[in-house]
DNA sequence: CTGAAAGCGCTTACAG
DNA sequence: CTGAAAGCGCTTACAG
């Protein structure tokens, strides 16, 4: 800036003012002075800039490393989003895989002790301990996929309940009068979500809910086990997501059954699995730009004015239709 | 700092030292003033240092829009990998997907005219002209998983060549001596050089190679088409990739035949489609840790200095033996 | 062992 | 419309 100045004759405020469009630099010499920064190959030190106003102008996006698996790109995808969207706001995305070790020995991220960002956004649940060290931290902060009804801490999530009513409405309307629910319930408050917009459309339409239809699908650590299938067979199957639909359709095309004709089955989340499996699908998408859109609205409105509260948002699926659902009427 | 040092009435130059773990200050006072700065909730400003030296402490990572669709999540993990590596160094990961807007009007990336980063990944094959744009970026800059004969930037890319070779070989240790190779090899330089190593194997075992057994995948554009198969089949395919293989499994099995009593597939790189296919595909394991390893080595040492040059560096895989292929001999 | 001074590149408030 | 001065938080080189 000041090299500019000098081979223009002018004071680096002058340039400054220049350079950012603002008031009291005659247009002539604005002209000028972007002409010869160019020239120049002028960079802008944002550095100079960060701790004159106190701002980083980045945003850390935390995620538990025990998300990050070899076929789990889901949180990668959304973190993708964020950072497209943070651009618009002149900001920029650092990502910060939270090890195991940090989250265990309540480490604050080295994001949040170096002033690297001016705001945090924690992708995917972290365990209760680790949630109090957020809640430490004096920085804007918002959690994405995931909510603690004990932190107060703005949440950002999908609308499991809704999606899973919506897609058992959708199979109720198709005819279907005994529809199981695969899941199981006590592993993930998601799953449970899930099952109870399931519950509720049952409740909805007057069909009664048989406990021999809600069918486990993995054990307390979260493994898959092999589905037990009920002695009376359901015509269509509700999963709590796309790889346990995709695992359930194999596994009843092995025993001779055809997918939809003999049963329907409809998956969440609209992964990979949705398309893989024959037939594709049936599925409730979750809106991965909508979340990471909604969660920069969010974190930026929150870096504006640190006071502004936003409360739990749900962010809305959209049934995806395809091959795996059978109308019987 | 200055709060730190009225508070224990220090100067800042004092606490600076201690906090930094410098010497000229006494071991009890640095105590002291660690102990102080703790209680206190000091957050190091790394604005200010970046700003008196120069540094950013950040790394960019580019990655190409189009090489970030909703099935593509290699570059994303790769990008997981360099931002863990740079954190054992102090430093963050910002990622910066290059929009084909910016790519086609040859827009320097906001990470370099604001200085936010002290060198650049670029992930993902750029355009040509593109490449020039890069290189007139003056800054510690490196490709990744791709290289360009004409642009003098040193680059990190999987050894497919050897990985082919490598896998062929041992197809003819199994006995095989028809083997067919799938993929357009004028499709991308990958698949091209992996078509190099297939071809070297044949060689080197004075095996005749036959151009009927050069089986296409995909048009010009990319778009995966149906694998026209030969009408002498051969025993074995060495497929370019795994979901390529994935696909002739699956169209094979339709067809009536078993994998791999009647033909045996190998793929490459290692990702979900290895595993989903049935059975789980022998292949070649793109290294994913290592390559990230070895970028962050490489772009570290060209921040420290700005002259030091690595070539082209080939990081191998590794042969992960499954269930596709069969003994003949 | 400790600290006063200067400077990194920018912006803001104020004076001319 | 233009610019001199001060300051953001830190570190380095030097003096005591």
């Amino acid at each position: 800036m000041k090299d500019i100045a000098d081979k223009l004759g002018v004071s680096s405020v002058t340039v400054s003012k220049a350079l950012n469009d603002k008031e009291g630099v005659s247009d002539n010499l604005k002209i000028k002075i972007k002409k010869v920064a160019g020239e120049m190959g002028y960079r802008f030190n944002s550095a100079a800039k960060s701790i004159k106003d106190g701002l980083s102008y980045n945003i850390g996006v935390m995620i538990p490393h025990r998300f990050t698996g070899v076929n789990e790109s889901f949180y990668l995808r959304v973190y993708q989003e964020i950072a497209i969207h943070l651009d618009h706001y002149g900001y920029f995305g650092i990502l910060n895989i939270l090890s195991n070790e940090d989250e265990e020995q309540l480490n604050f991220p080295r994001v949040y002790s170096e002033n690297k960002v001016d705001g945090i956004i924690i992708l995917g649940q972290v365990g209760k301990k680790y949630i109090e060290t957020v809640q430490n931290m004096e920085l804007p902060k918002l959690f994405l996929d995931f909510y603690d009804e004990h932190a107060d801490i703005d949440s950002i999530i999908t609308d499991n309940f809704y999606g899973a009513y919506e897609i058992t409405n959708y199979l109720i309307q198709c005819g279907h009068r005994e529809i199981a629910y695969v899941g199981n319930i006590y592993s993930t408050s998601s799953i449970q979500d899930r099952f109870l917009g399931y519950y509720k459309s049952l409740l909805e339409h007057g069909l009664s809910y048989d406990e021999q239809l809600l069918l486990n699908d993995r054990d307390e650590r979260g493994t898959y086990i092999d589905i037990q299938l009920p002695e009376k067979m359901p015509t269509a199957f509700v999963c709590n997501c796309d790889q346990v639909a995709y695992n359930l359709c194999e596994r009843l095309t092995s025993l001779g059954y055809s997918i939809p004709q003999d049963f329907s089955v409809v998956g969440f989340d609209n992964d990979i699995y949705a398309t893989l499996a024959n037939p594709q699908l049936t599925t409730v998408e979750v809106d991965i730009q909508e979340m990471a859109r909604t969660a920069v609205k969010s974190i930026m409105d929150k870096v504006a004015n640190p006071n502004r509260r936003n409360g739990r948002v749900l962010v809305q699926g959209n049934i995806i239709y395809r091959d795996s659902v059978r109308k019987t009427n």
